[in-house]
DNA sequence: GATGAATGAGAGTTCATTCAT
DNA sequence: GATGAATGAACTCTCATTCAT
């Protein structure tokens, strides 16, 4: 059979998920264990194969001290996916300075071969997260970090905003960084070829390029505006 | 049991989902009712709130009906998706009918409302879809989808190659369906008020055209410019 | 799913029937009682009315303790039938000792005395078991139990060669103890009063001593004869 | 899995087992082909594989019309163990006449042979009814078989009176066909071997012959009894 | 604090039996 | 008469969660 439980109530989301602070060093590393084999679980076994149980044996751990900690399934399951924001925030603030004098050329091709870089790096974790894990869980953690990497984005586009005439920096920021988003996921998923392909590194540029230079003045006609 | 595990994250895919075709008139329409009270609970409850019984009963059928035509839960979600897909896939047929002697510009428009009215249409059942389906096997049937209209779409990039100037029109055509699928998904689970915005809609053309046109020569600049 | 028939007919031995070694105090305890549920459901209202939520309810205990310890619902009635035959081997075991030193005369009134009591004890669960369950693979459990006592006779009537002149005593111990198996196992399904019948006990007396004798010279006739 | 059906409701037994008597030629074929089905199953795959539906199908038959001749599921399994006891008593009389003037030494042999060649014949189905069959079921039809036989047996016996000093030929008939029923089954289920064994047959005649002539006067001493 | 045995609602699935066609 | 789609009670088994130790 296929007999499968998935969590059986549906998800009241809590304030409270976490039972205690972790303060203590002990804690802090208990739940980090926690965590690490619930990614260990998810990536060798799945989504349908994770059971608190399961994660406290990977962990070492008895249950209750699970339970003494997380309070829920889902919780787990949502640091999972914290924990991997959290480094790519990391990342896109790095990126960020590093872009601060850049040309609006080489830093596109730099975000998008950062974008790329990043679907790369941890591809097992990356898949079992878009693929076993029910959206509705990890959707708003994935929408904070877009939200974050689409605000350091329209600054720096505000920054070239006269080389590029762009109207609404955040609202095109957050097209760009969905854009990307969708395409590494989409190609992670469906064509993990196409993330090491420099055509398709060469098309991403030239998406981002030409949709920010959509209404940009044809470059060498006027100083602004088409006269 | 010999209980079991699905098999681990990889969608095996089954020949024989379909206990008998149904080839009768009543079979058809007992599977029809199966998948319509799956796409309701799906939208209403939630896939974890699907159950065997709950769609027999919500089909005004009994369980046993239900299991004499599908052999796992998951297919009926697989019917489900496939149901929906089919309709896209038609929209998509139409679509490329009526672009046939469009010019670029007010195809791209035409393309880009399109993707935001199937968006809006239905938005209840594709969030559902969206949210909760990836980890079932429903990829495969949404990727084939893609590569339906990214084929359709190359087509139409190709018919106007010379004022386009992309060169390769295939890889083109999967970034602009993966785009603007990933933007208006994105839209839909977390921007609603986005598929209605106007100014989203002109974002999207803006990003479509320039990249089918970051490549081609400025207008009435250069050697090929039109004079 | 993935239903699944059981090995057909041909009960293949599971090393892992318990789940866990009930090591601690509190396990064995709980065993036992599940062990006892069955039983008593078994004598109470038969195998068709044994299920493990059933014993479960009838041990005082929760399906799910039950499955802690318990891979299937077999295996507890195969319990039943080793407990009782461990029983049965002990006794075996005393009759063997109290028979050192008995003439075949008395040993065999004894010994087909004892099989009459055995059967008298414990009749409902005895019934219960013969009446259901061969399927199961309970038989190489009585198997086991007739070798050994089979065993134990064949010692005996080895003992006793010269007066009996038995070619083969473990073939002929075996044979008495199917026999004597037989005629009370049949007796307790069908002819219960004759267990309590001295006249039925006579006569299997006569069975087993005819046939120990039945190659002996005739007492006082014939060249060896005692005369 | 390991999750098997069995007859849902303990049997109330029915006096009208058979909906109606096949007395057309057309409804005997029919319930004919069924029984030969249900025995068919029982021995390729076991009890637990035997369901109604399957034996309609075996049987190429709707379940509608199964049921239109027979009341029930364990009615099939009956009627198997009914037509193997039909054949088995018609044996039993052929041979009765056959031992018309037998001598006593010559008429054992002859039983034990037969006894044995029966559990040799149709090993097959003989095992799959000792070892499939929930004996609840099959006894009193087994049961009815052992009294035809000792009947017949007993007035044999009574026959040979003088010779063998029988107290009780009934008796007597009942301990020596239970007894060769018992060595056979118990042959059959776990020691083949012994079925073609010389050695075994003709321990099977000592133990009859010592039985019978257990209180009998030592043969060759004055004419009657030991004065 | 930590443990892990215990809980029990609820999941998927089967199959003897009925009854509209 | 025959059919086989439909029924639904009942089964085995899981796993998130608790709580006595």
């Amino acid at each position: 059979m296929t007999r499968v439980h998935r969590s059986r109530r549906v998800r009241v989301p809590q304030a409270q998920e976490l039972r205690k602070r972790p303060s203590q060093e002990r804690s802090r590393a208990l739940v980090e264990s926690l965590v690490e084999a619930t990614a260990r679980i998810l990536i060798r076994d799945g989504y349908d194969a994770l059971s608190t149980n399961r994660v406290a044996v990977e962990a070492g751990v008895s249950v209750g001290s699970l339970y003494q900690y997380v309070t829920n399934k889902d919780t787990l399951v949502r640091m999972v996916a914290e924990r991997w924001a959290e480094g790519a925030a990391a990342e896109f603030v790095r990126l960020r300075a590093e872009l601060a004098g850049a040309t609006v050329d080489a830093g596109v091709r730099r975000i998008v071969d950062v974008a790329l870089a990043m679907a790369r790096a941890d591809v097992r974790l990356h898949r079992a997260m878009l693929e076993q894990l029910p959206r509705i869980g990890v959707l708003p953690i994935f929408d904070a970090l877009g939200r974050r990497a689409a605000d350091l984005l329209a600054e720096w586009i505000a920054e070239r905003r006269d080389e590029l005439a762009v109207p609404d920096p955040s609202l095109t920021a957050h097209v760009i960084v969905t854009t990307l988003d969708g395409l590494t996921d989409h190609a992670l998923l469906l064509r993990p070829e196409l993330l090491d392909s420099p055509r398709f590194a060469r098309e991403l540029e030239a998406l981002v390029l030409g949709y920010l230079r959509a209404r940009a003045p044809a470059p060498g006609v006027g100083p602004r505006g088409r006269g």
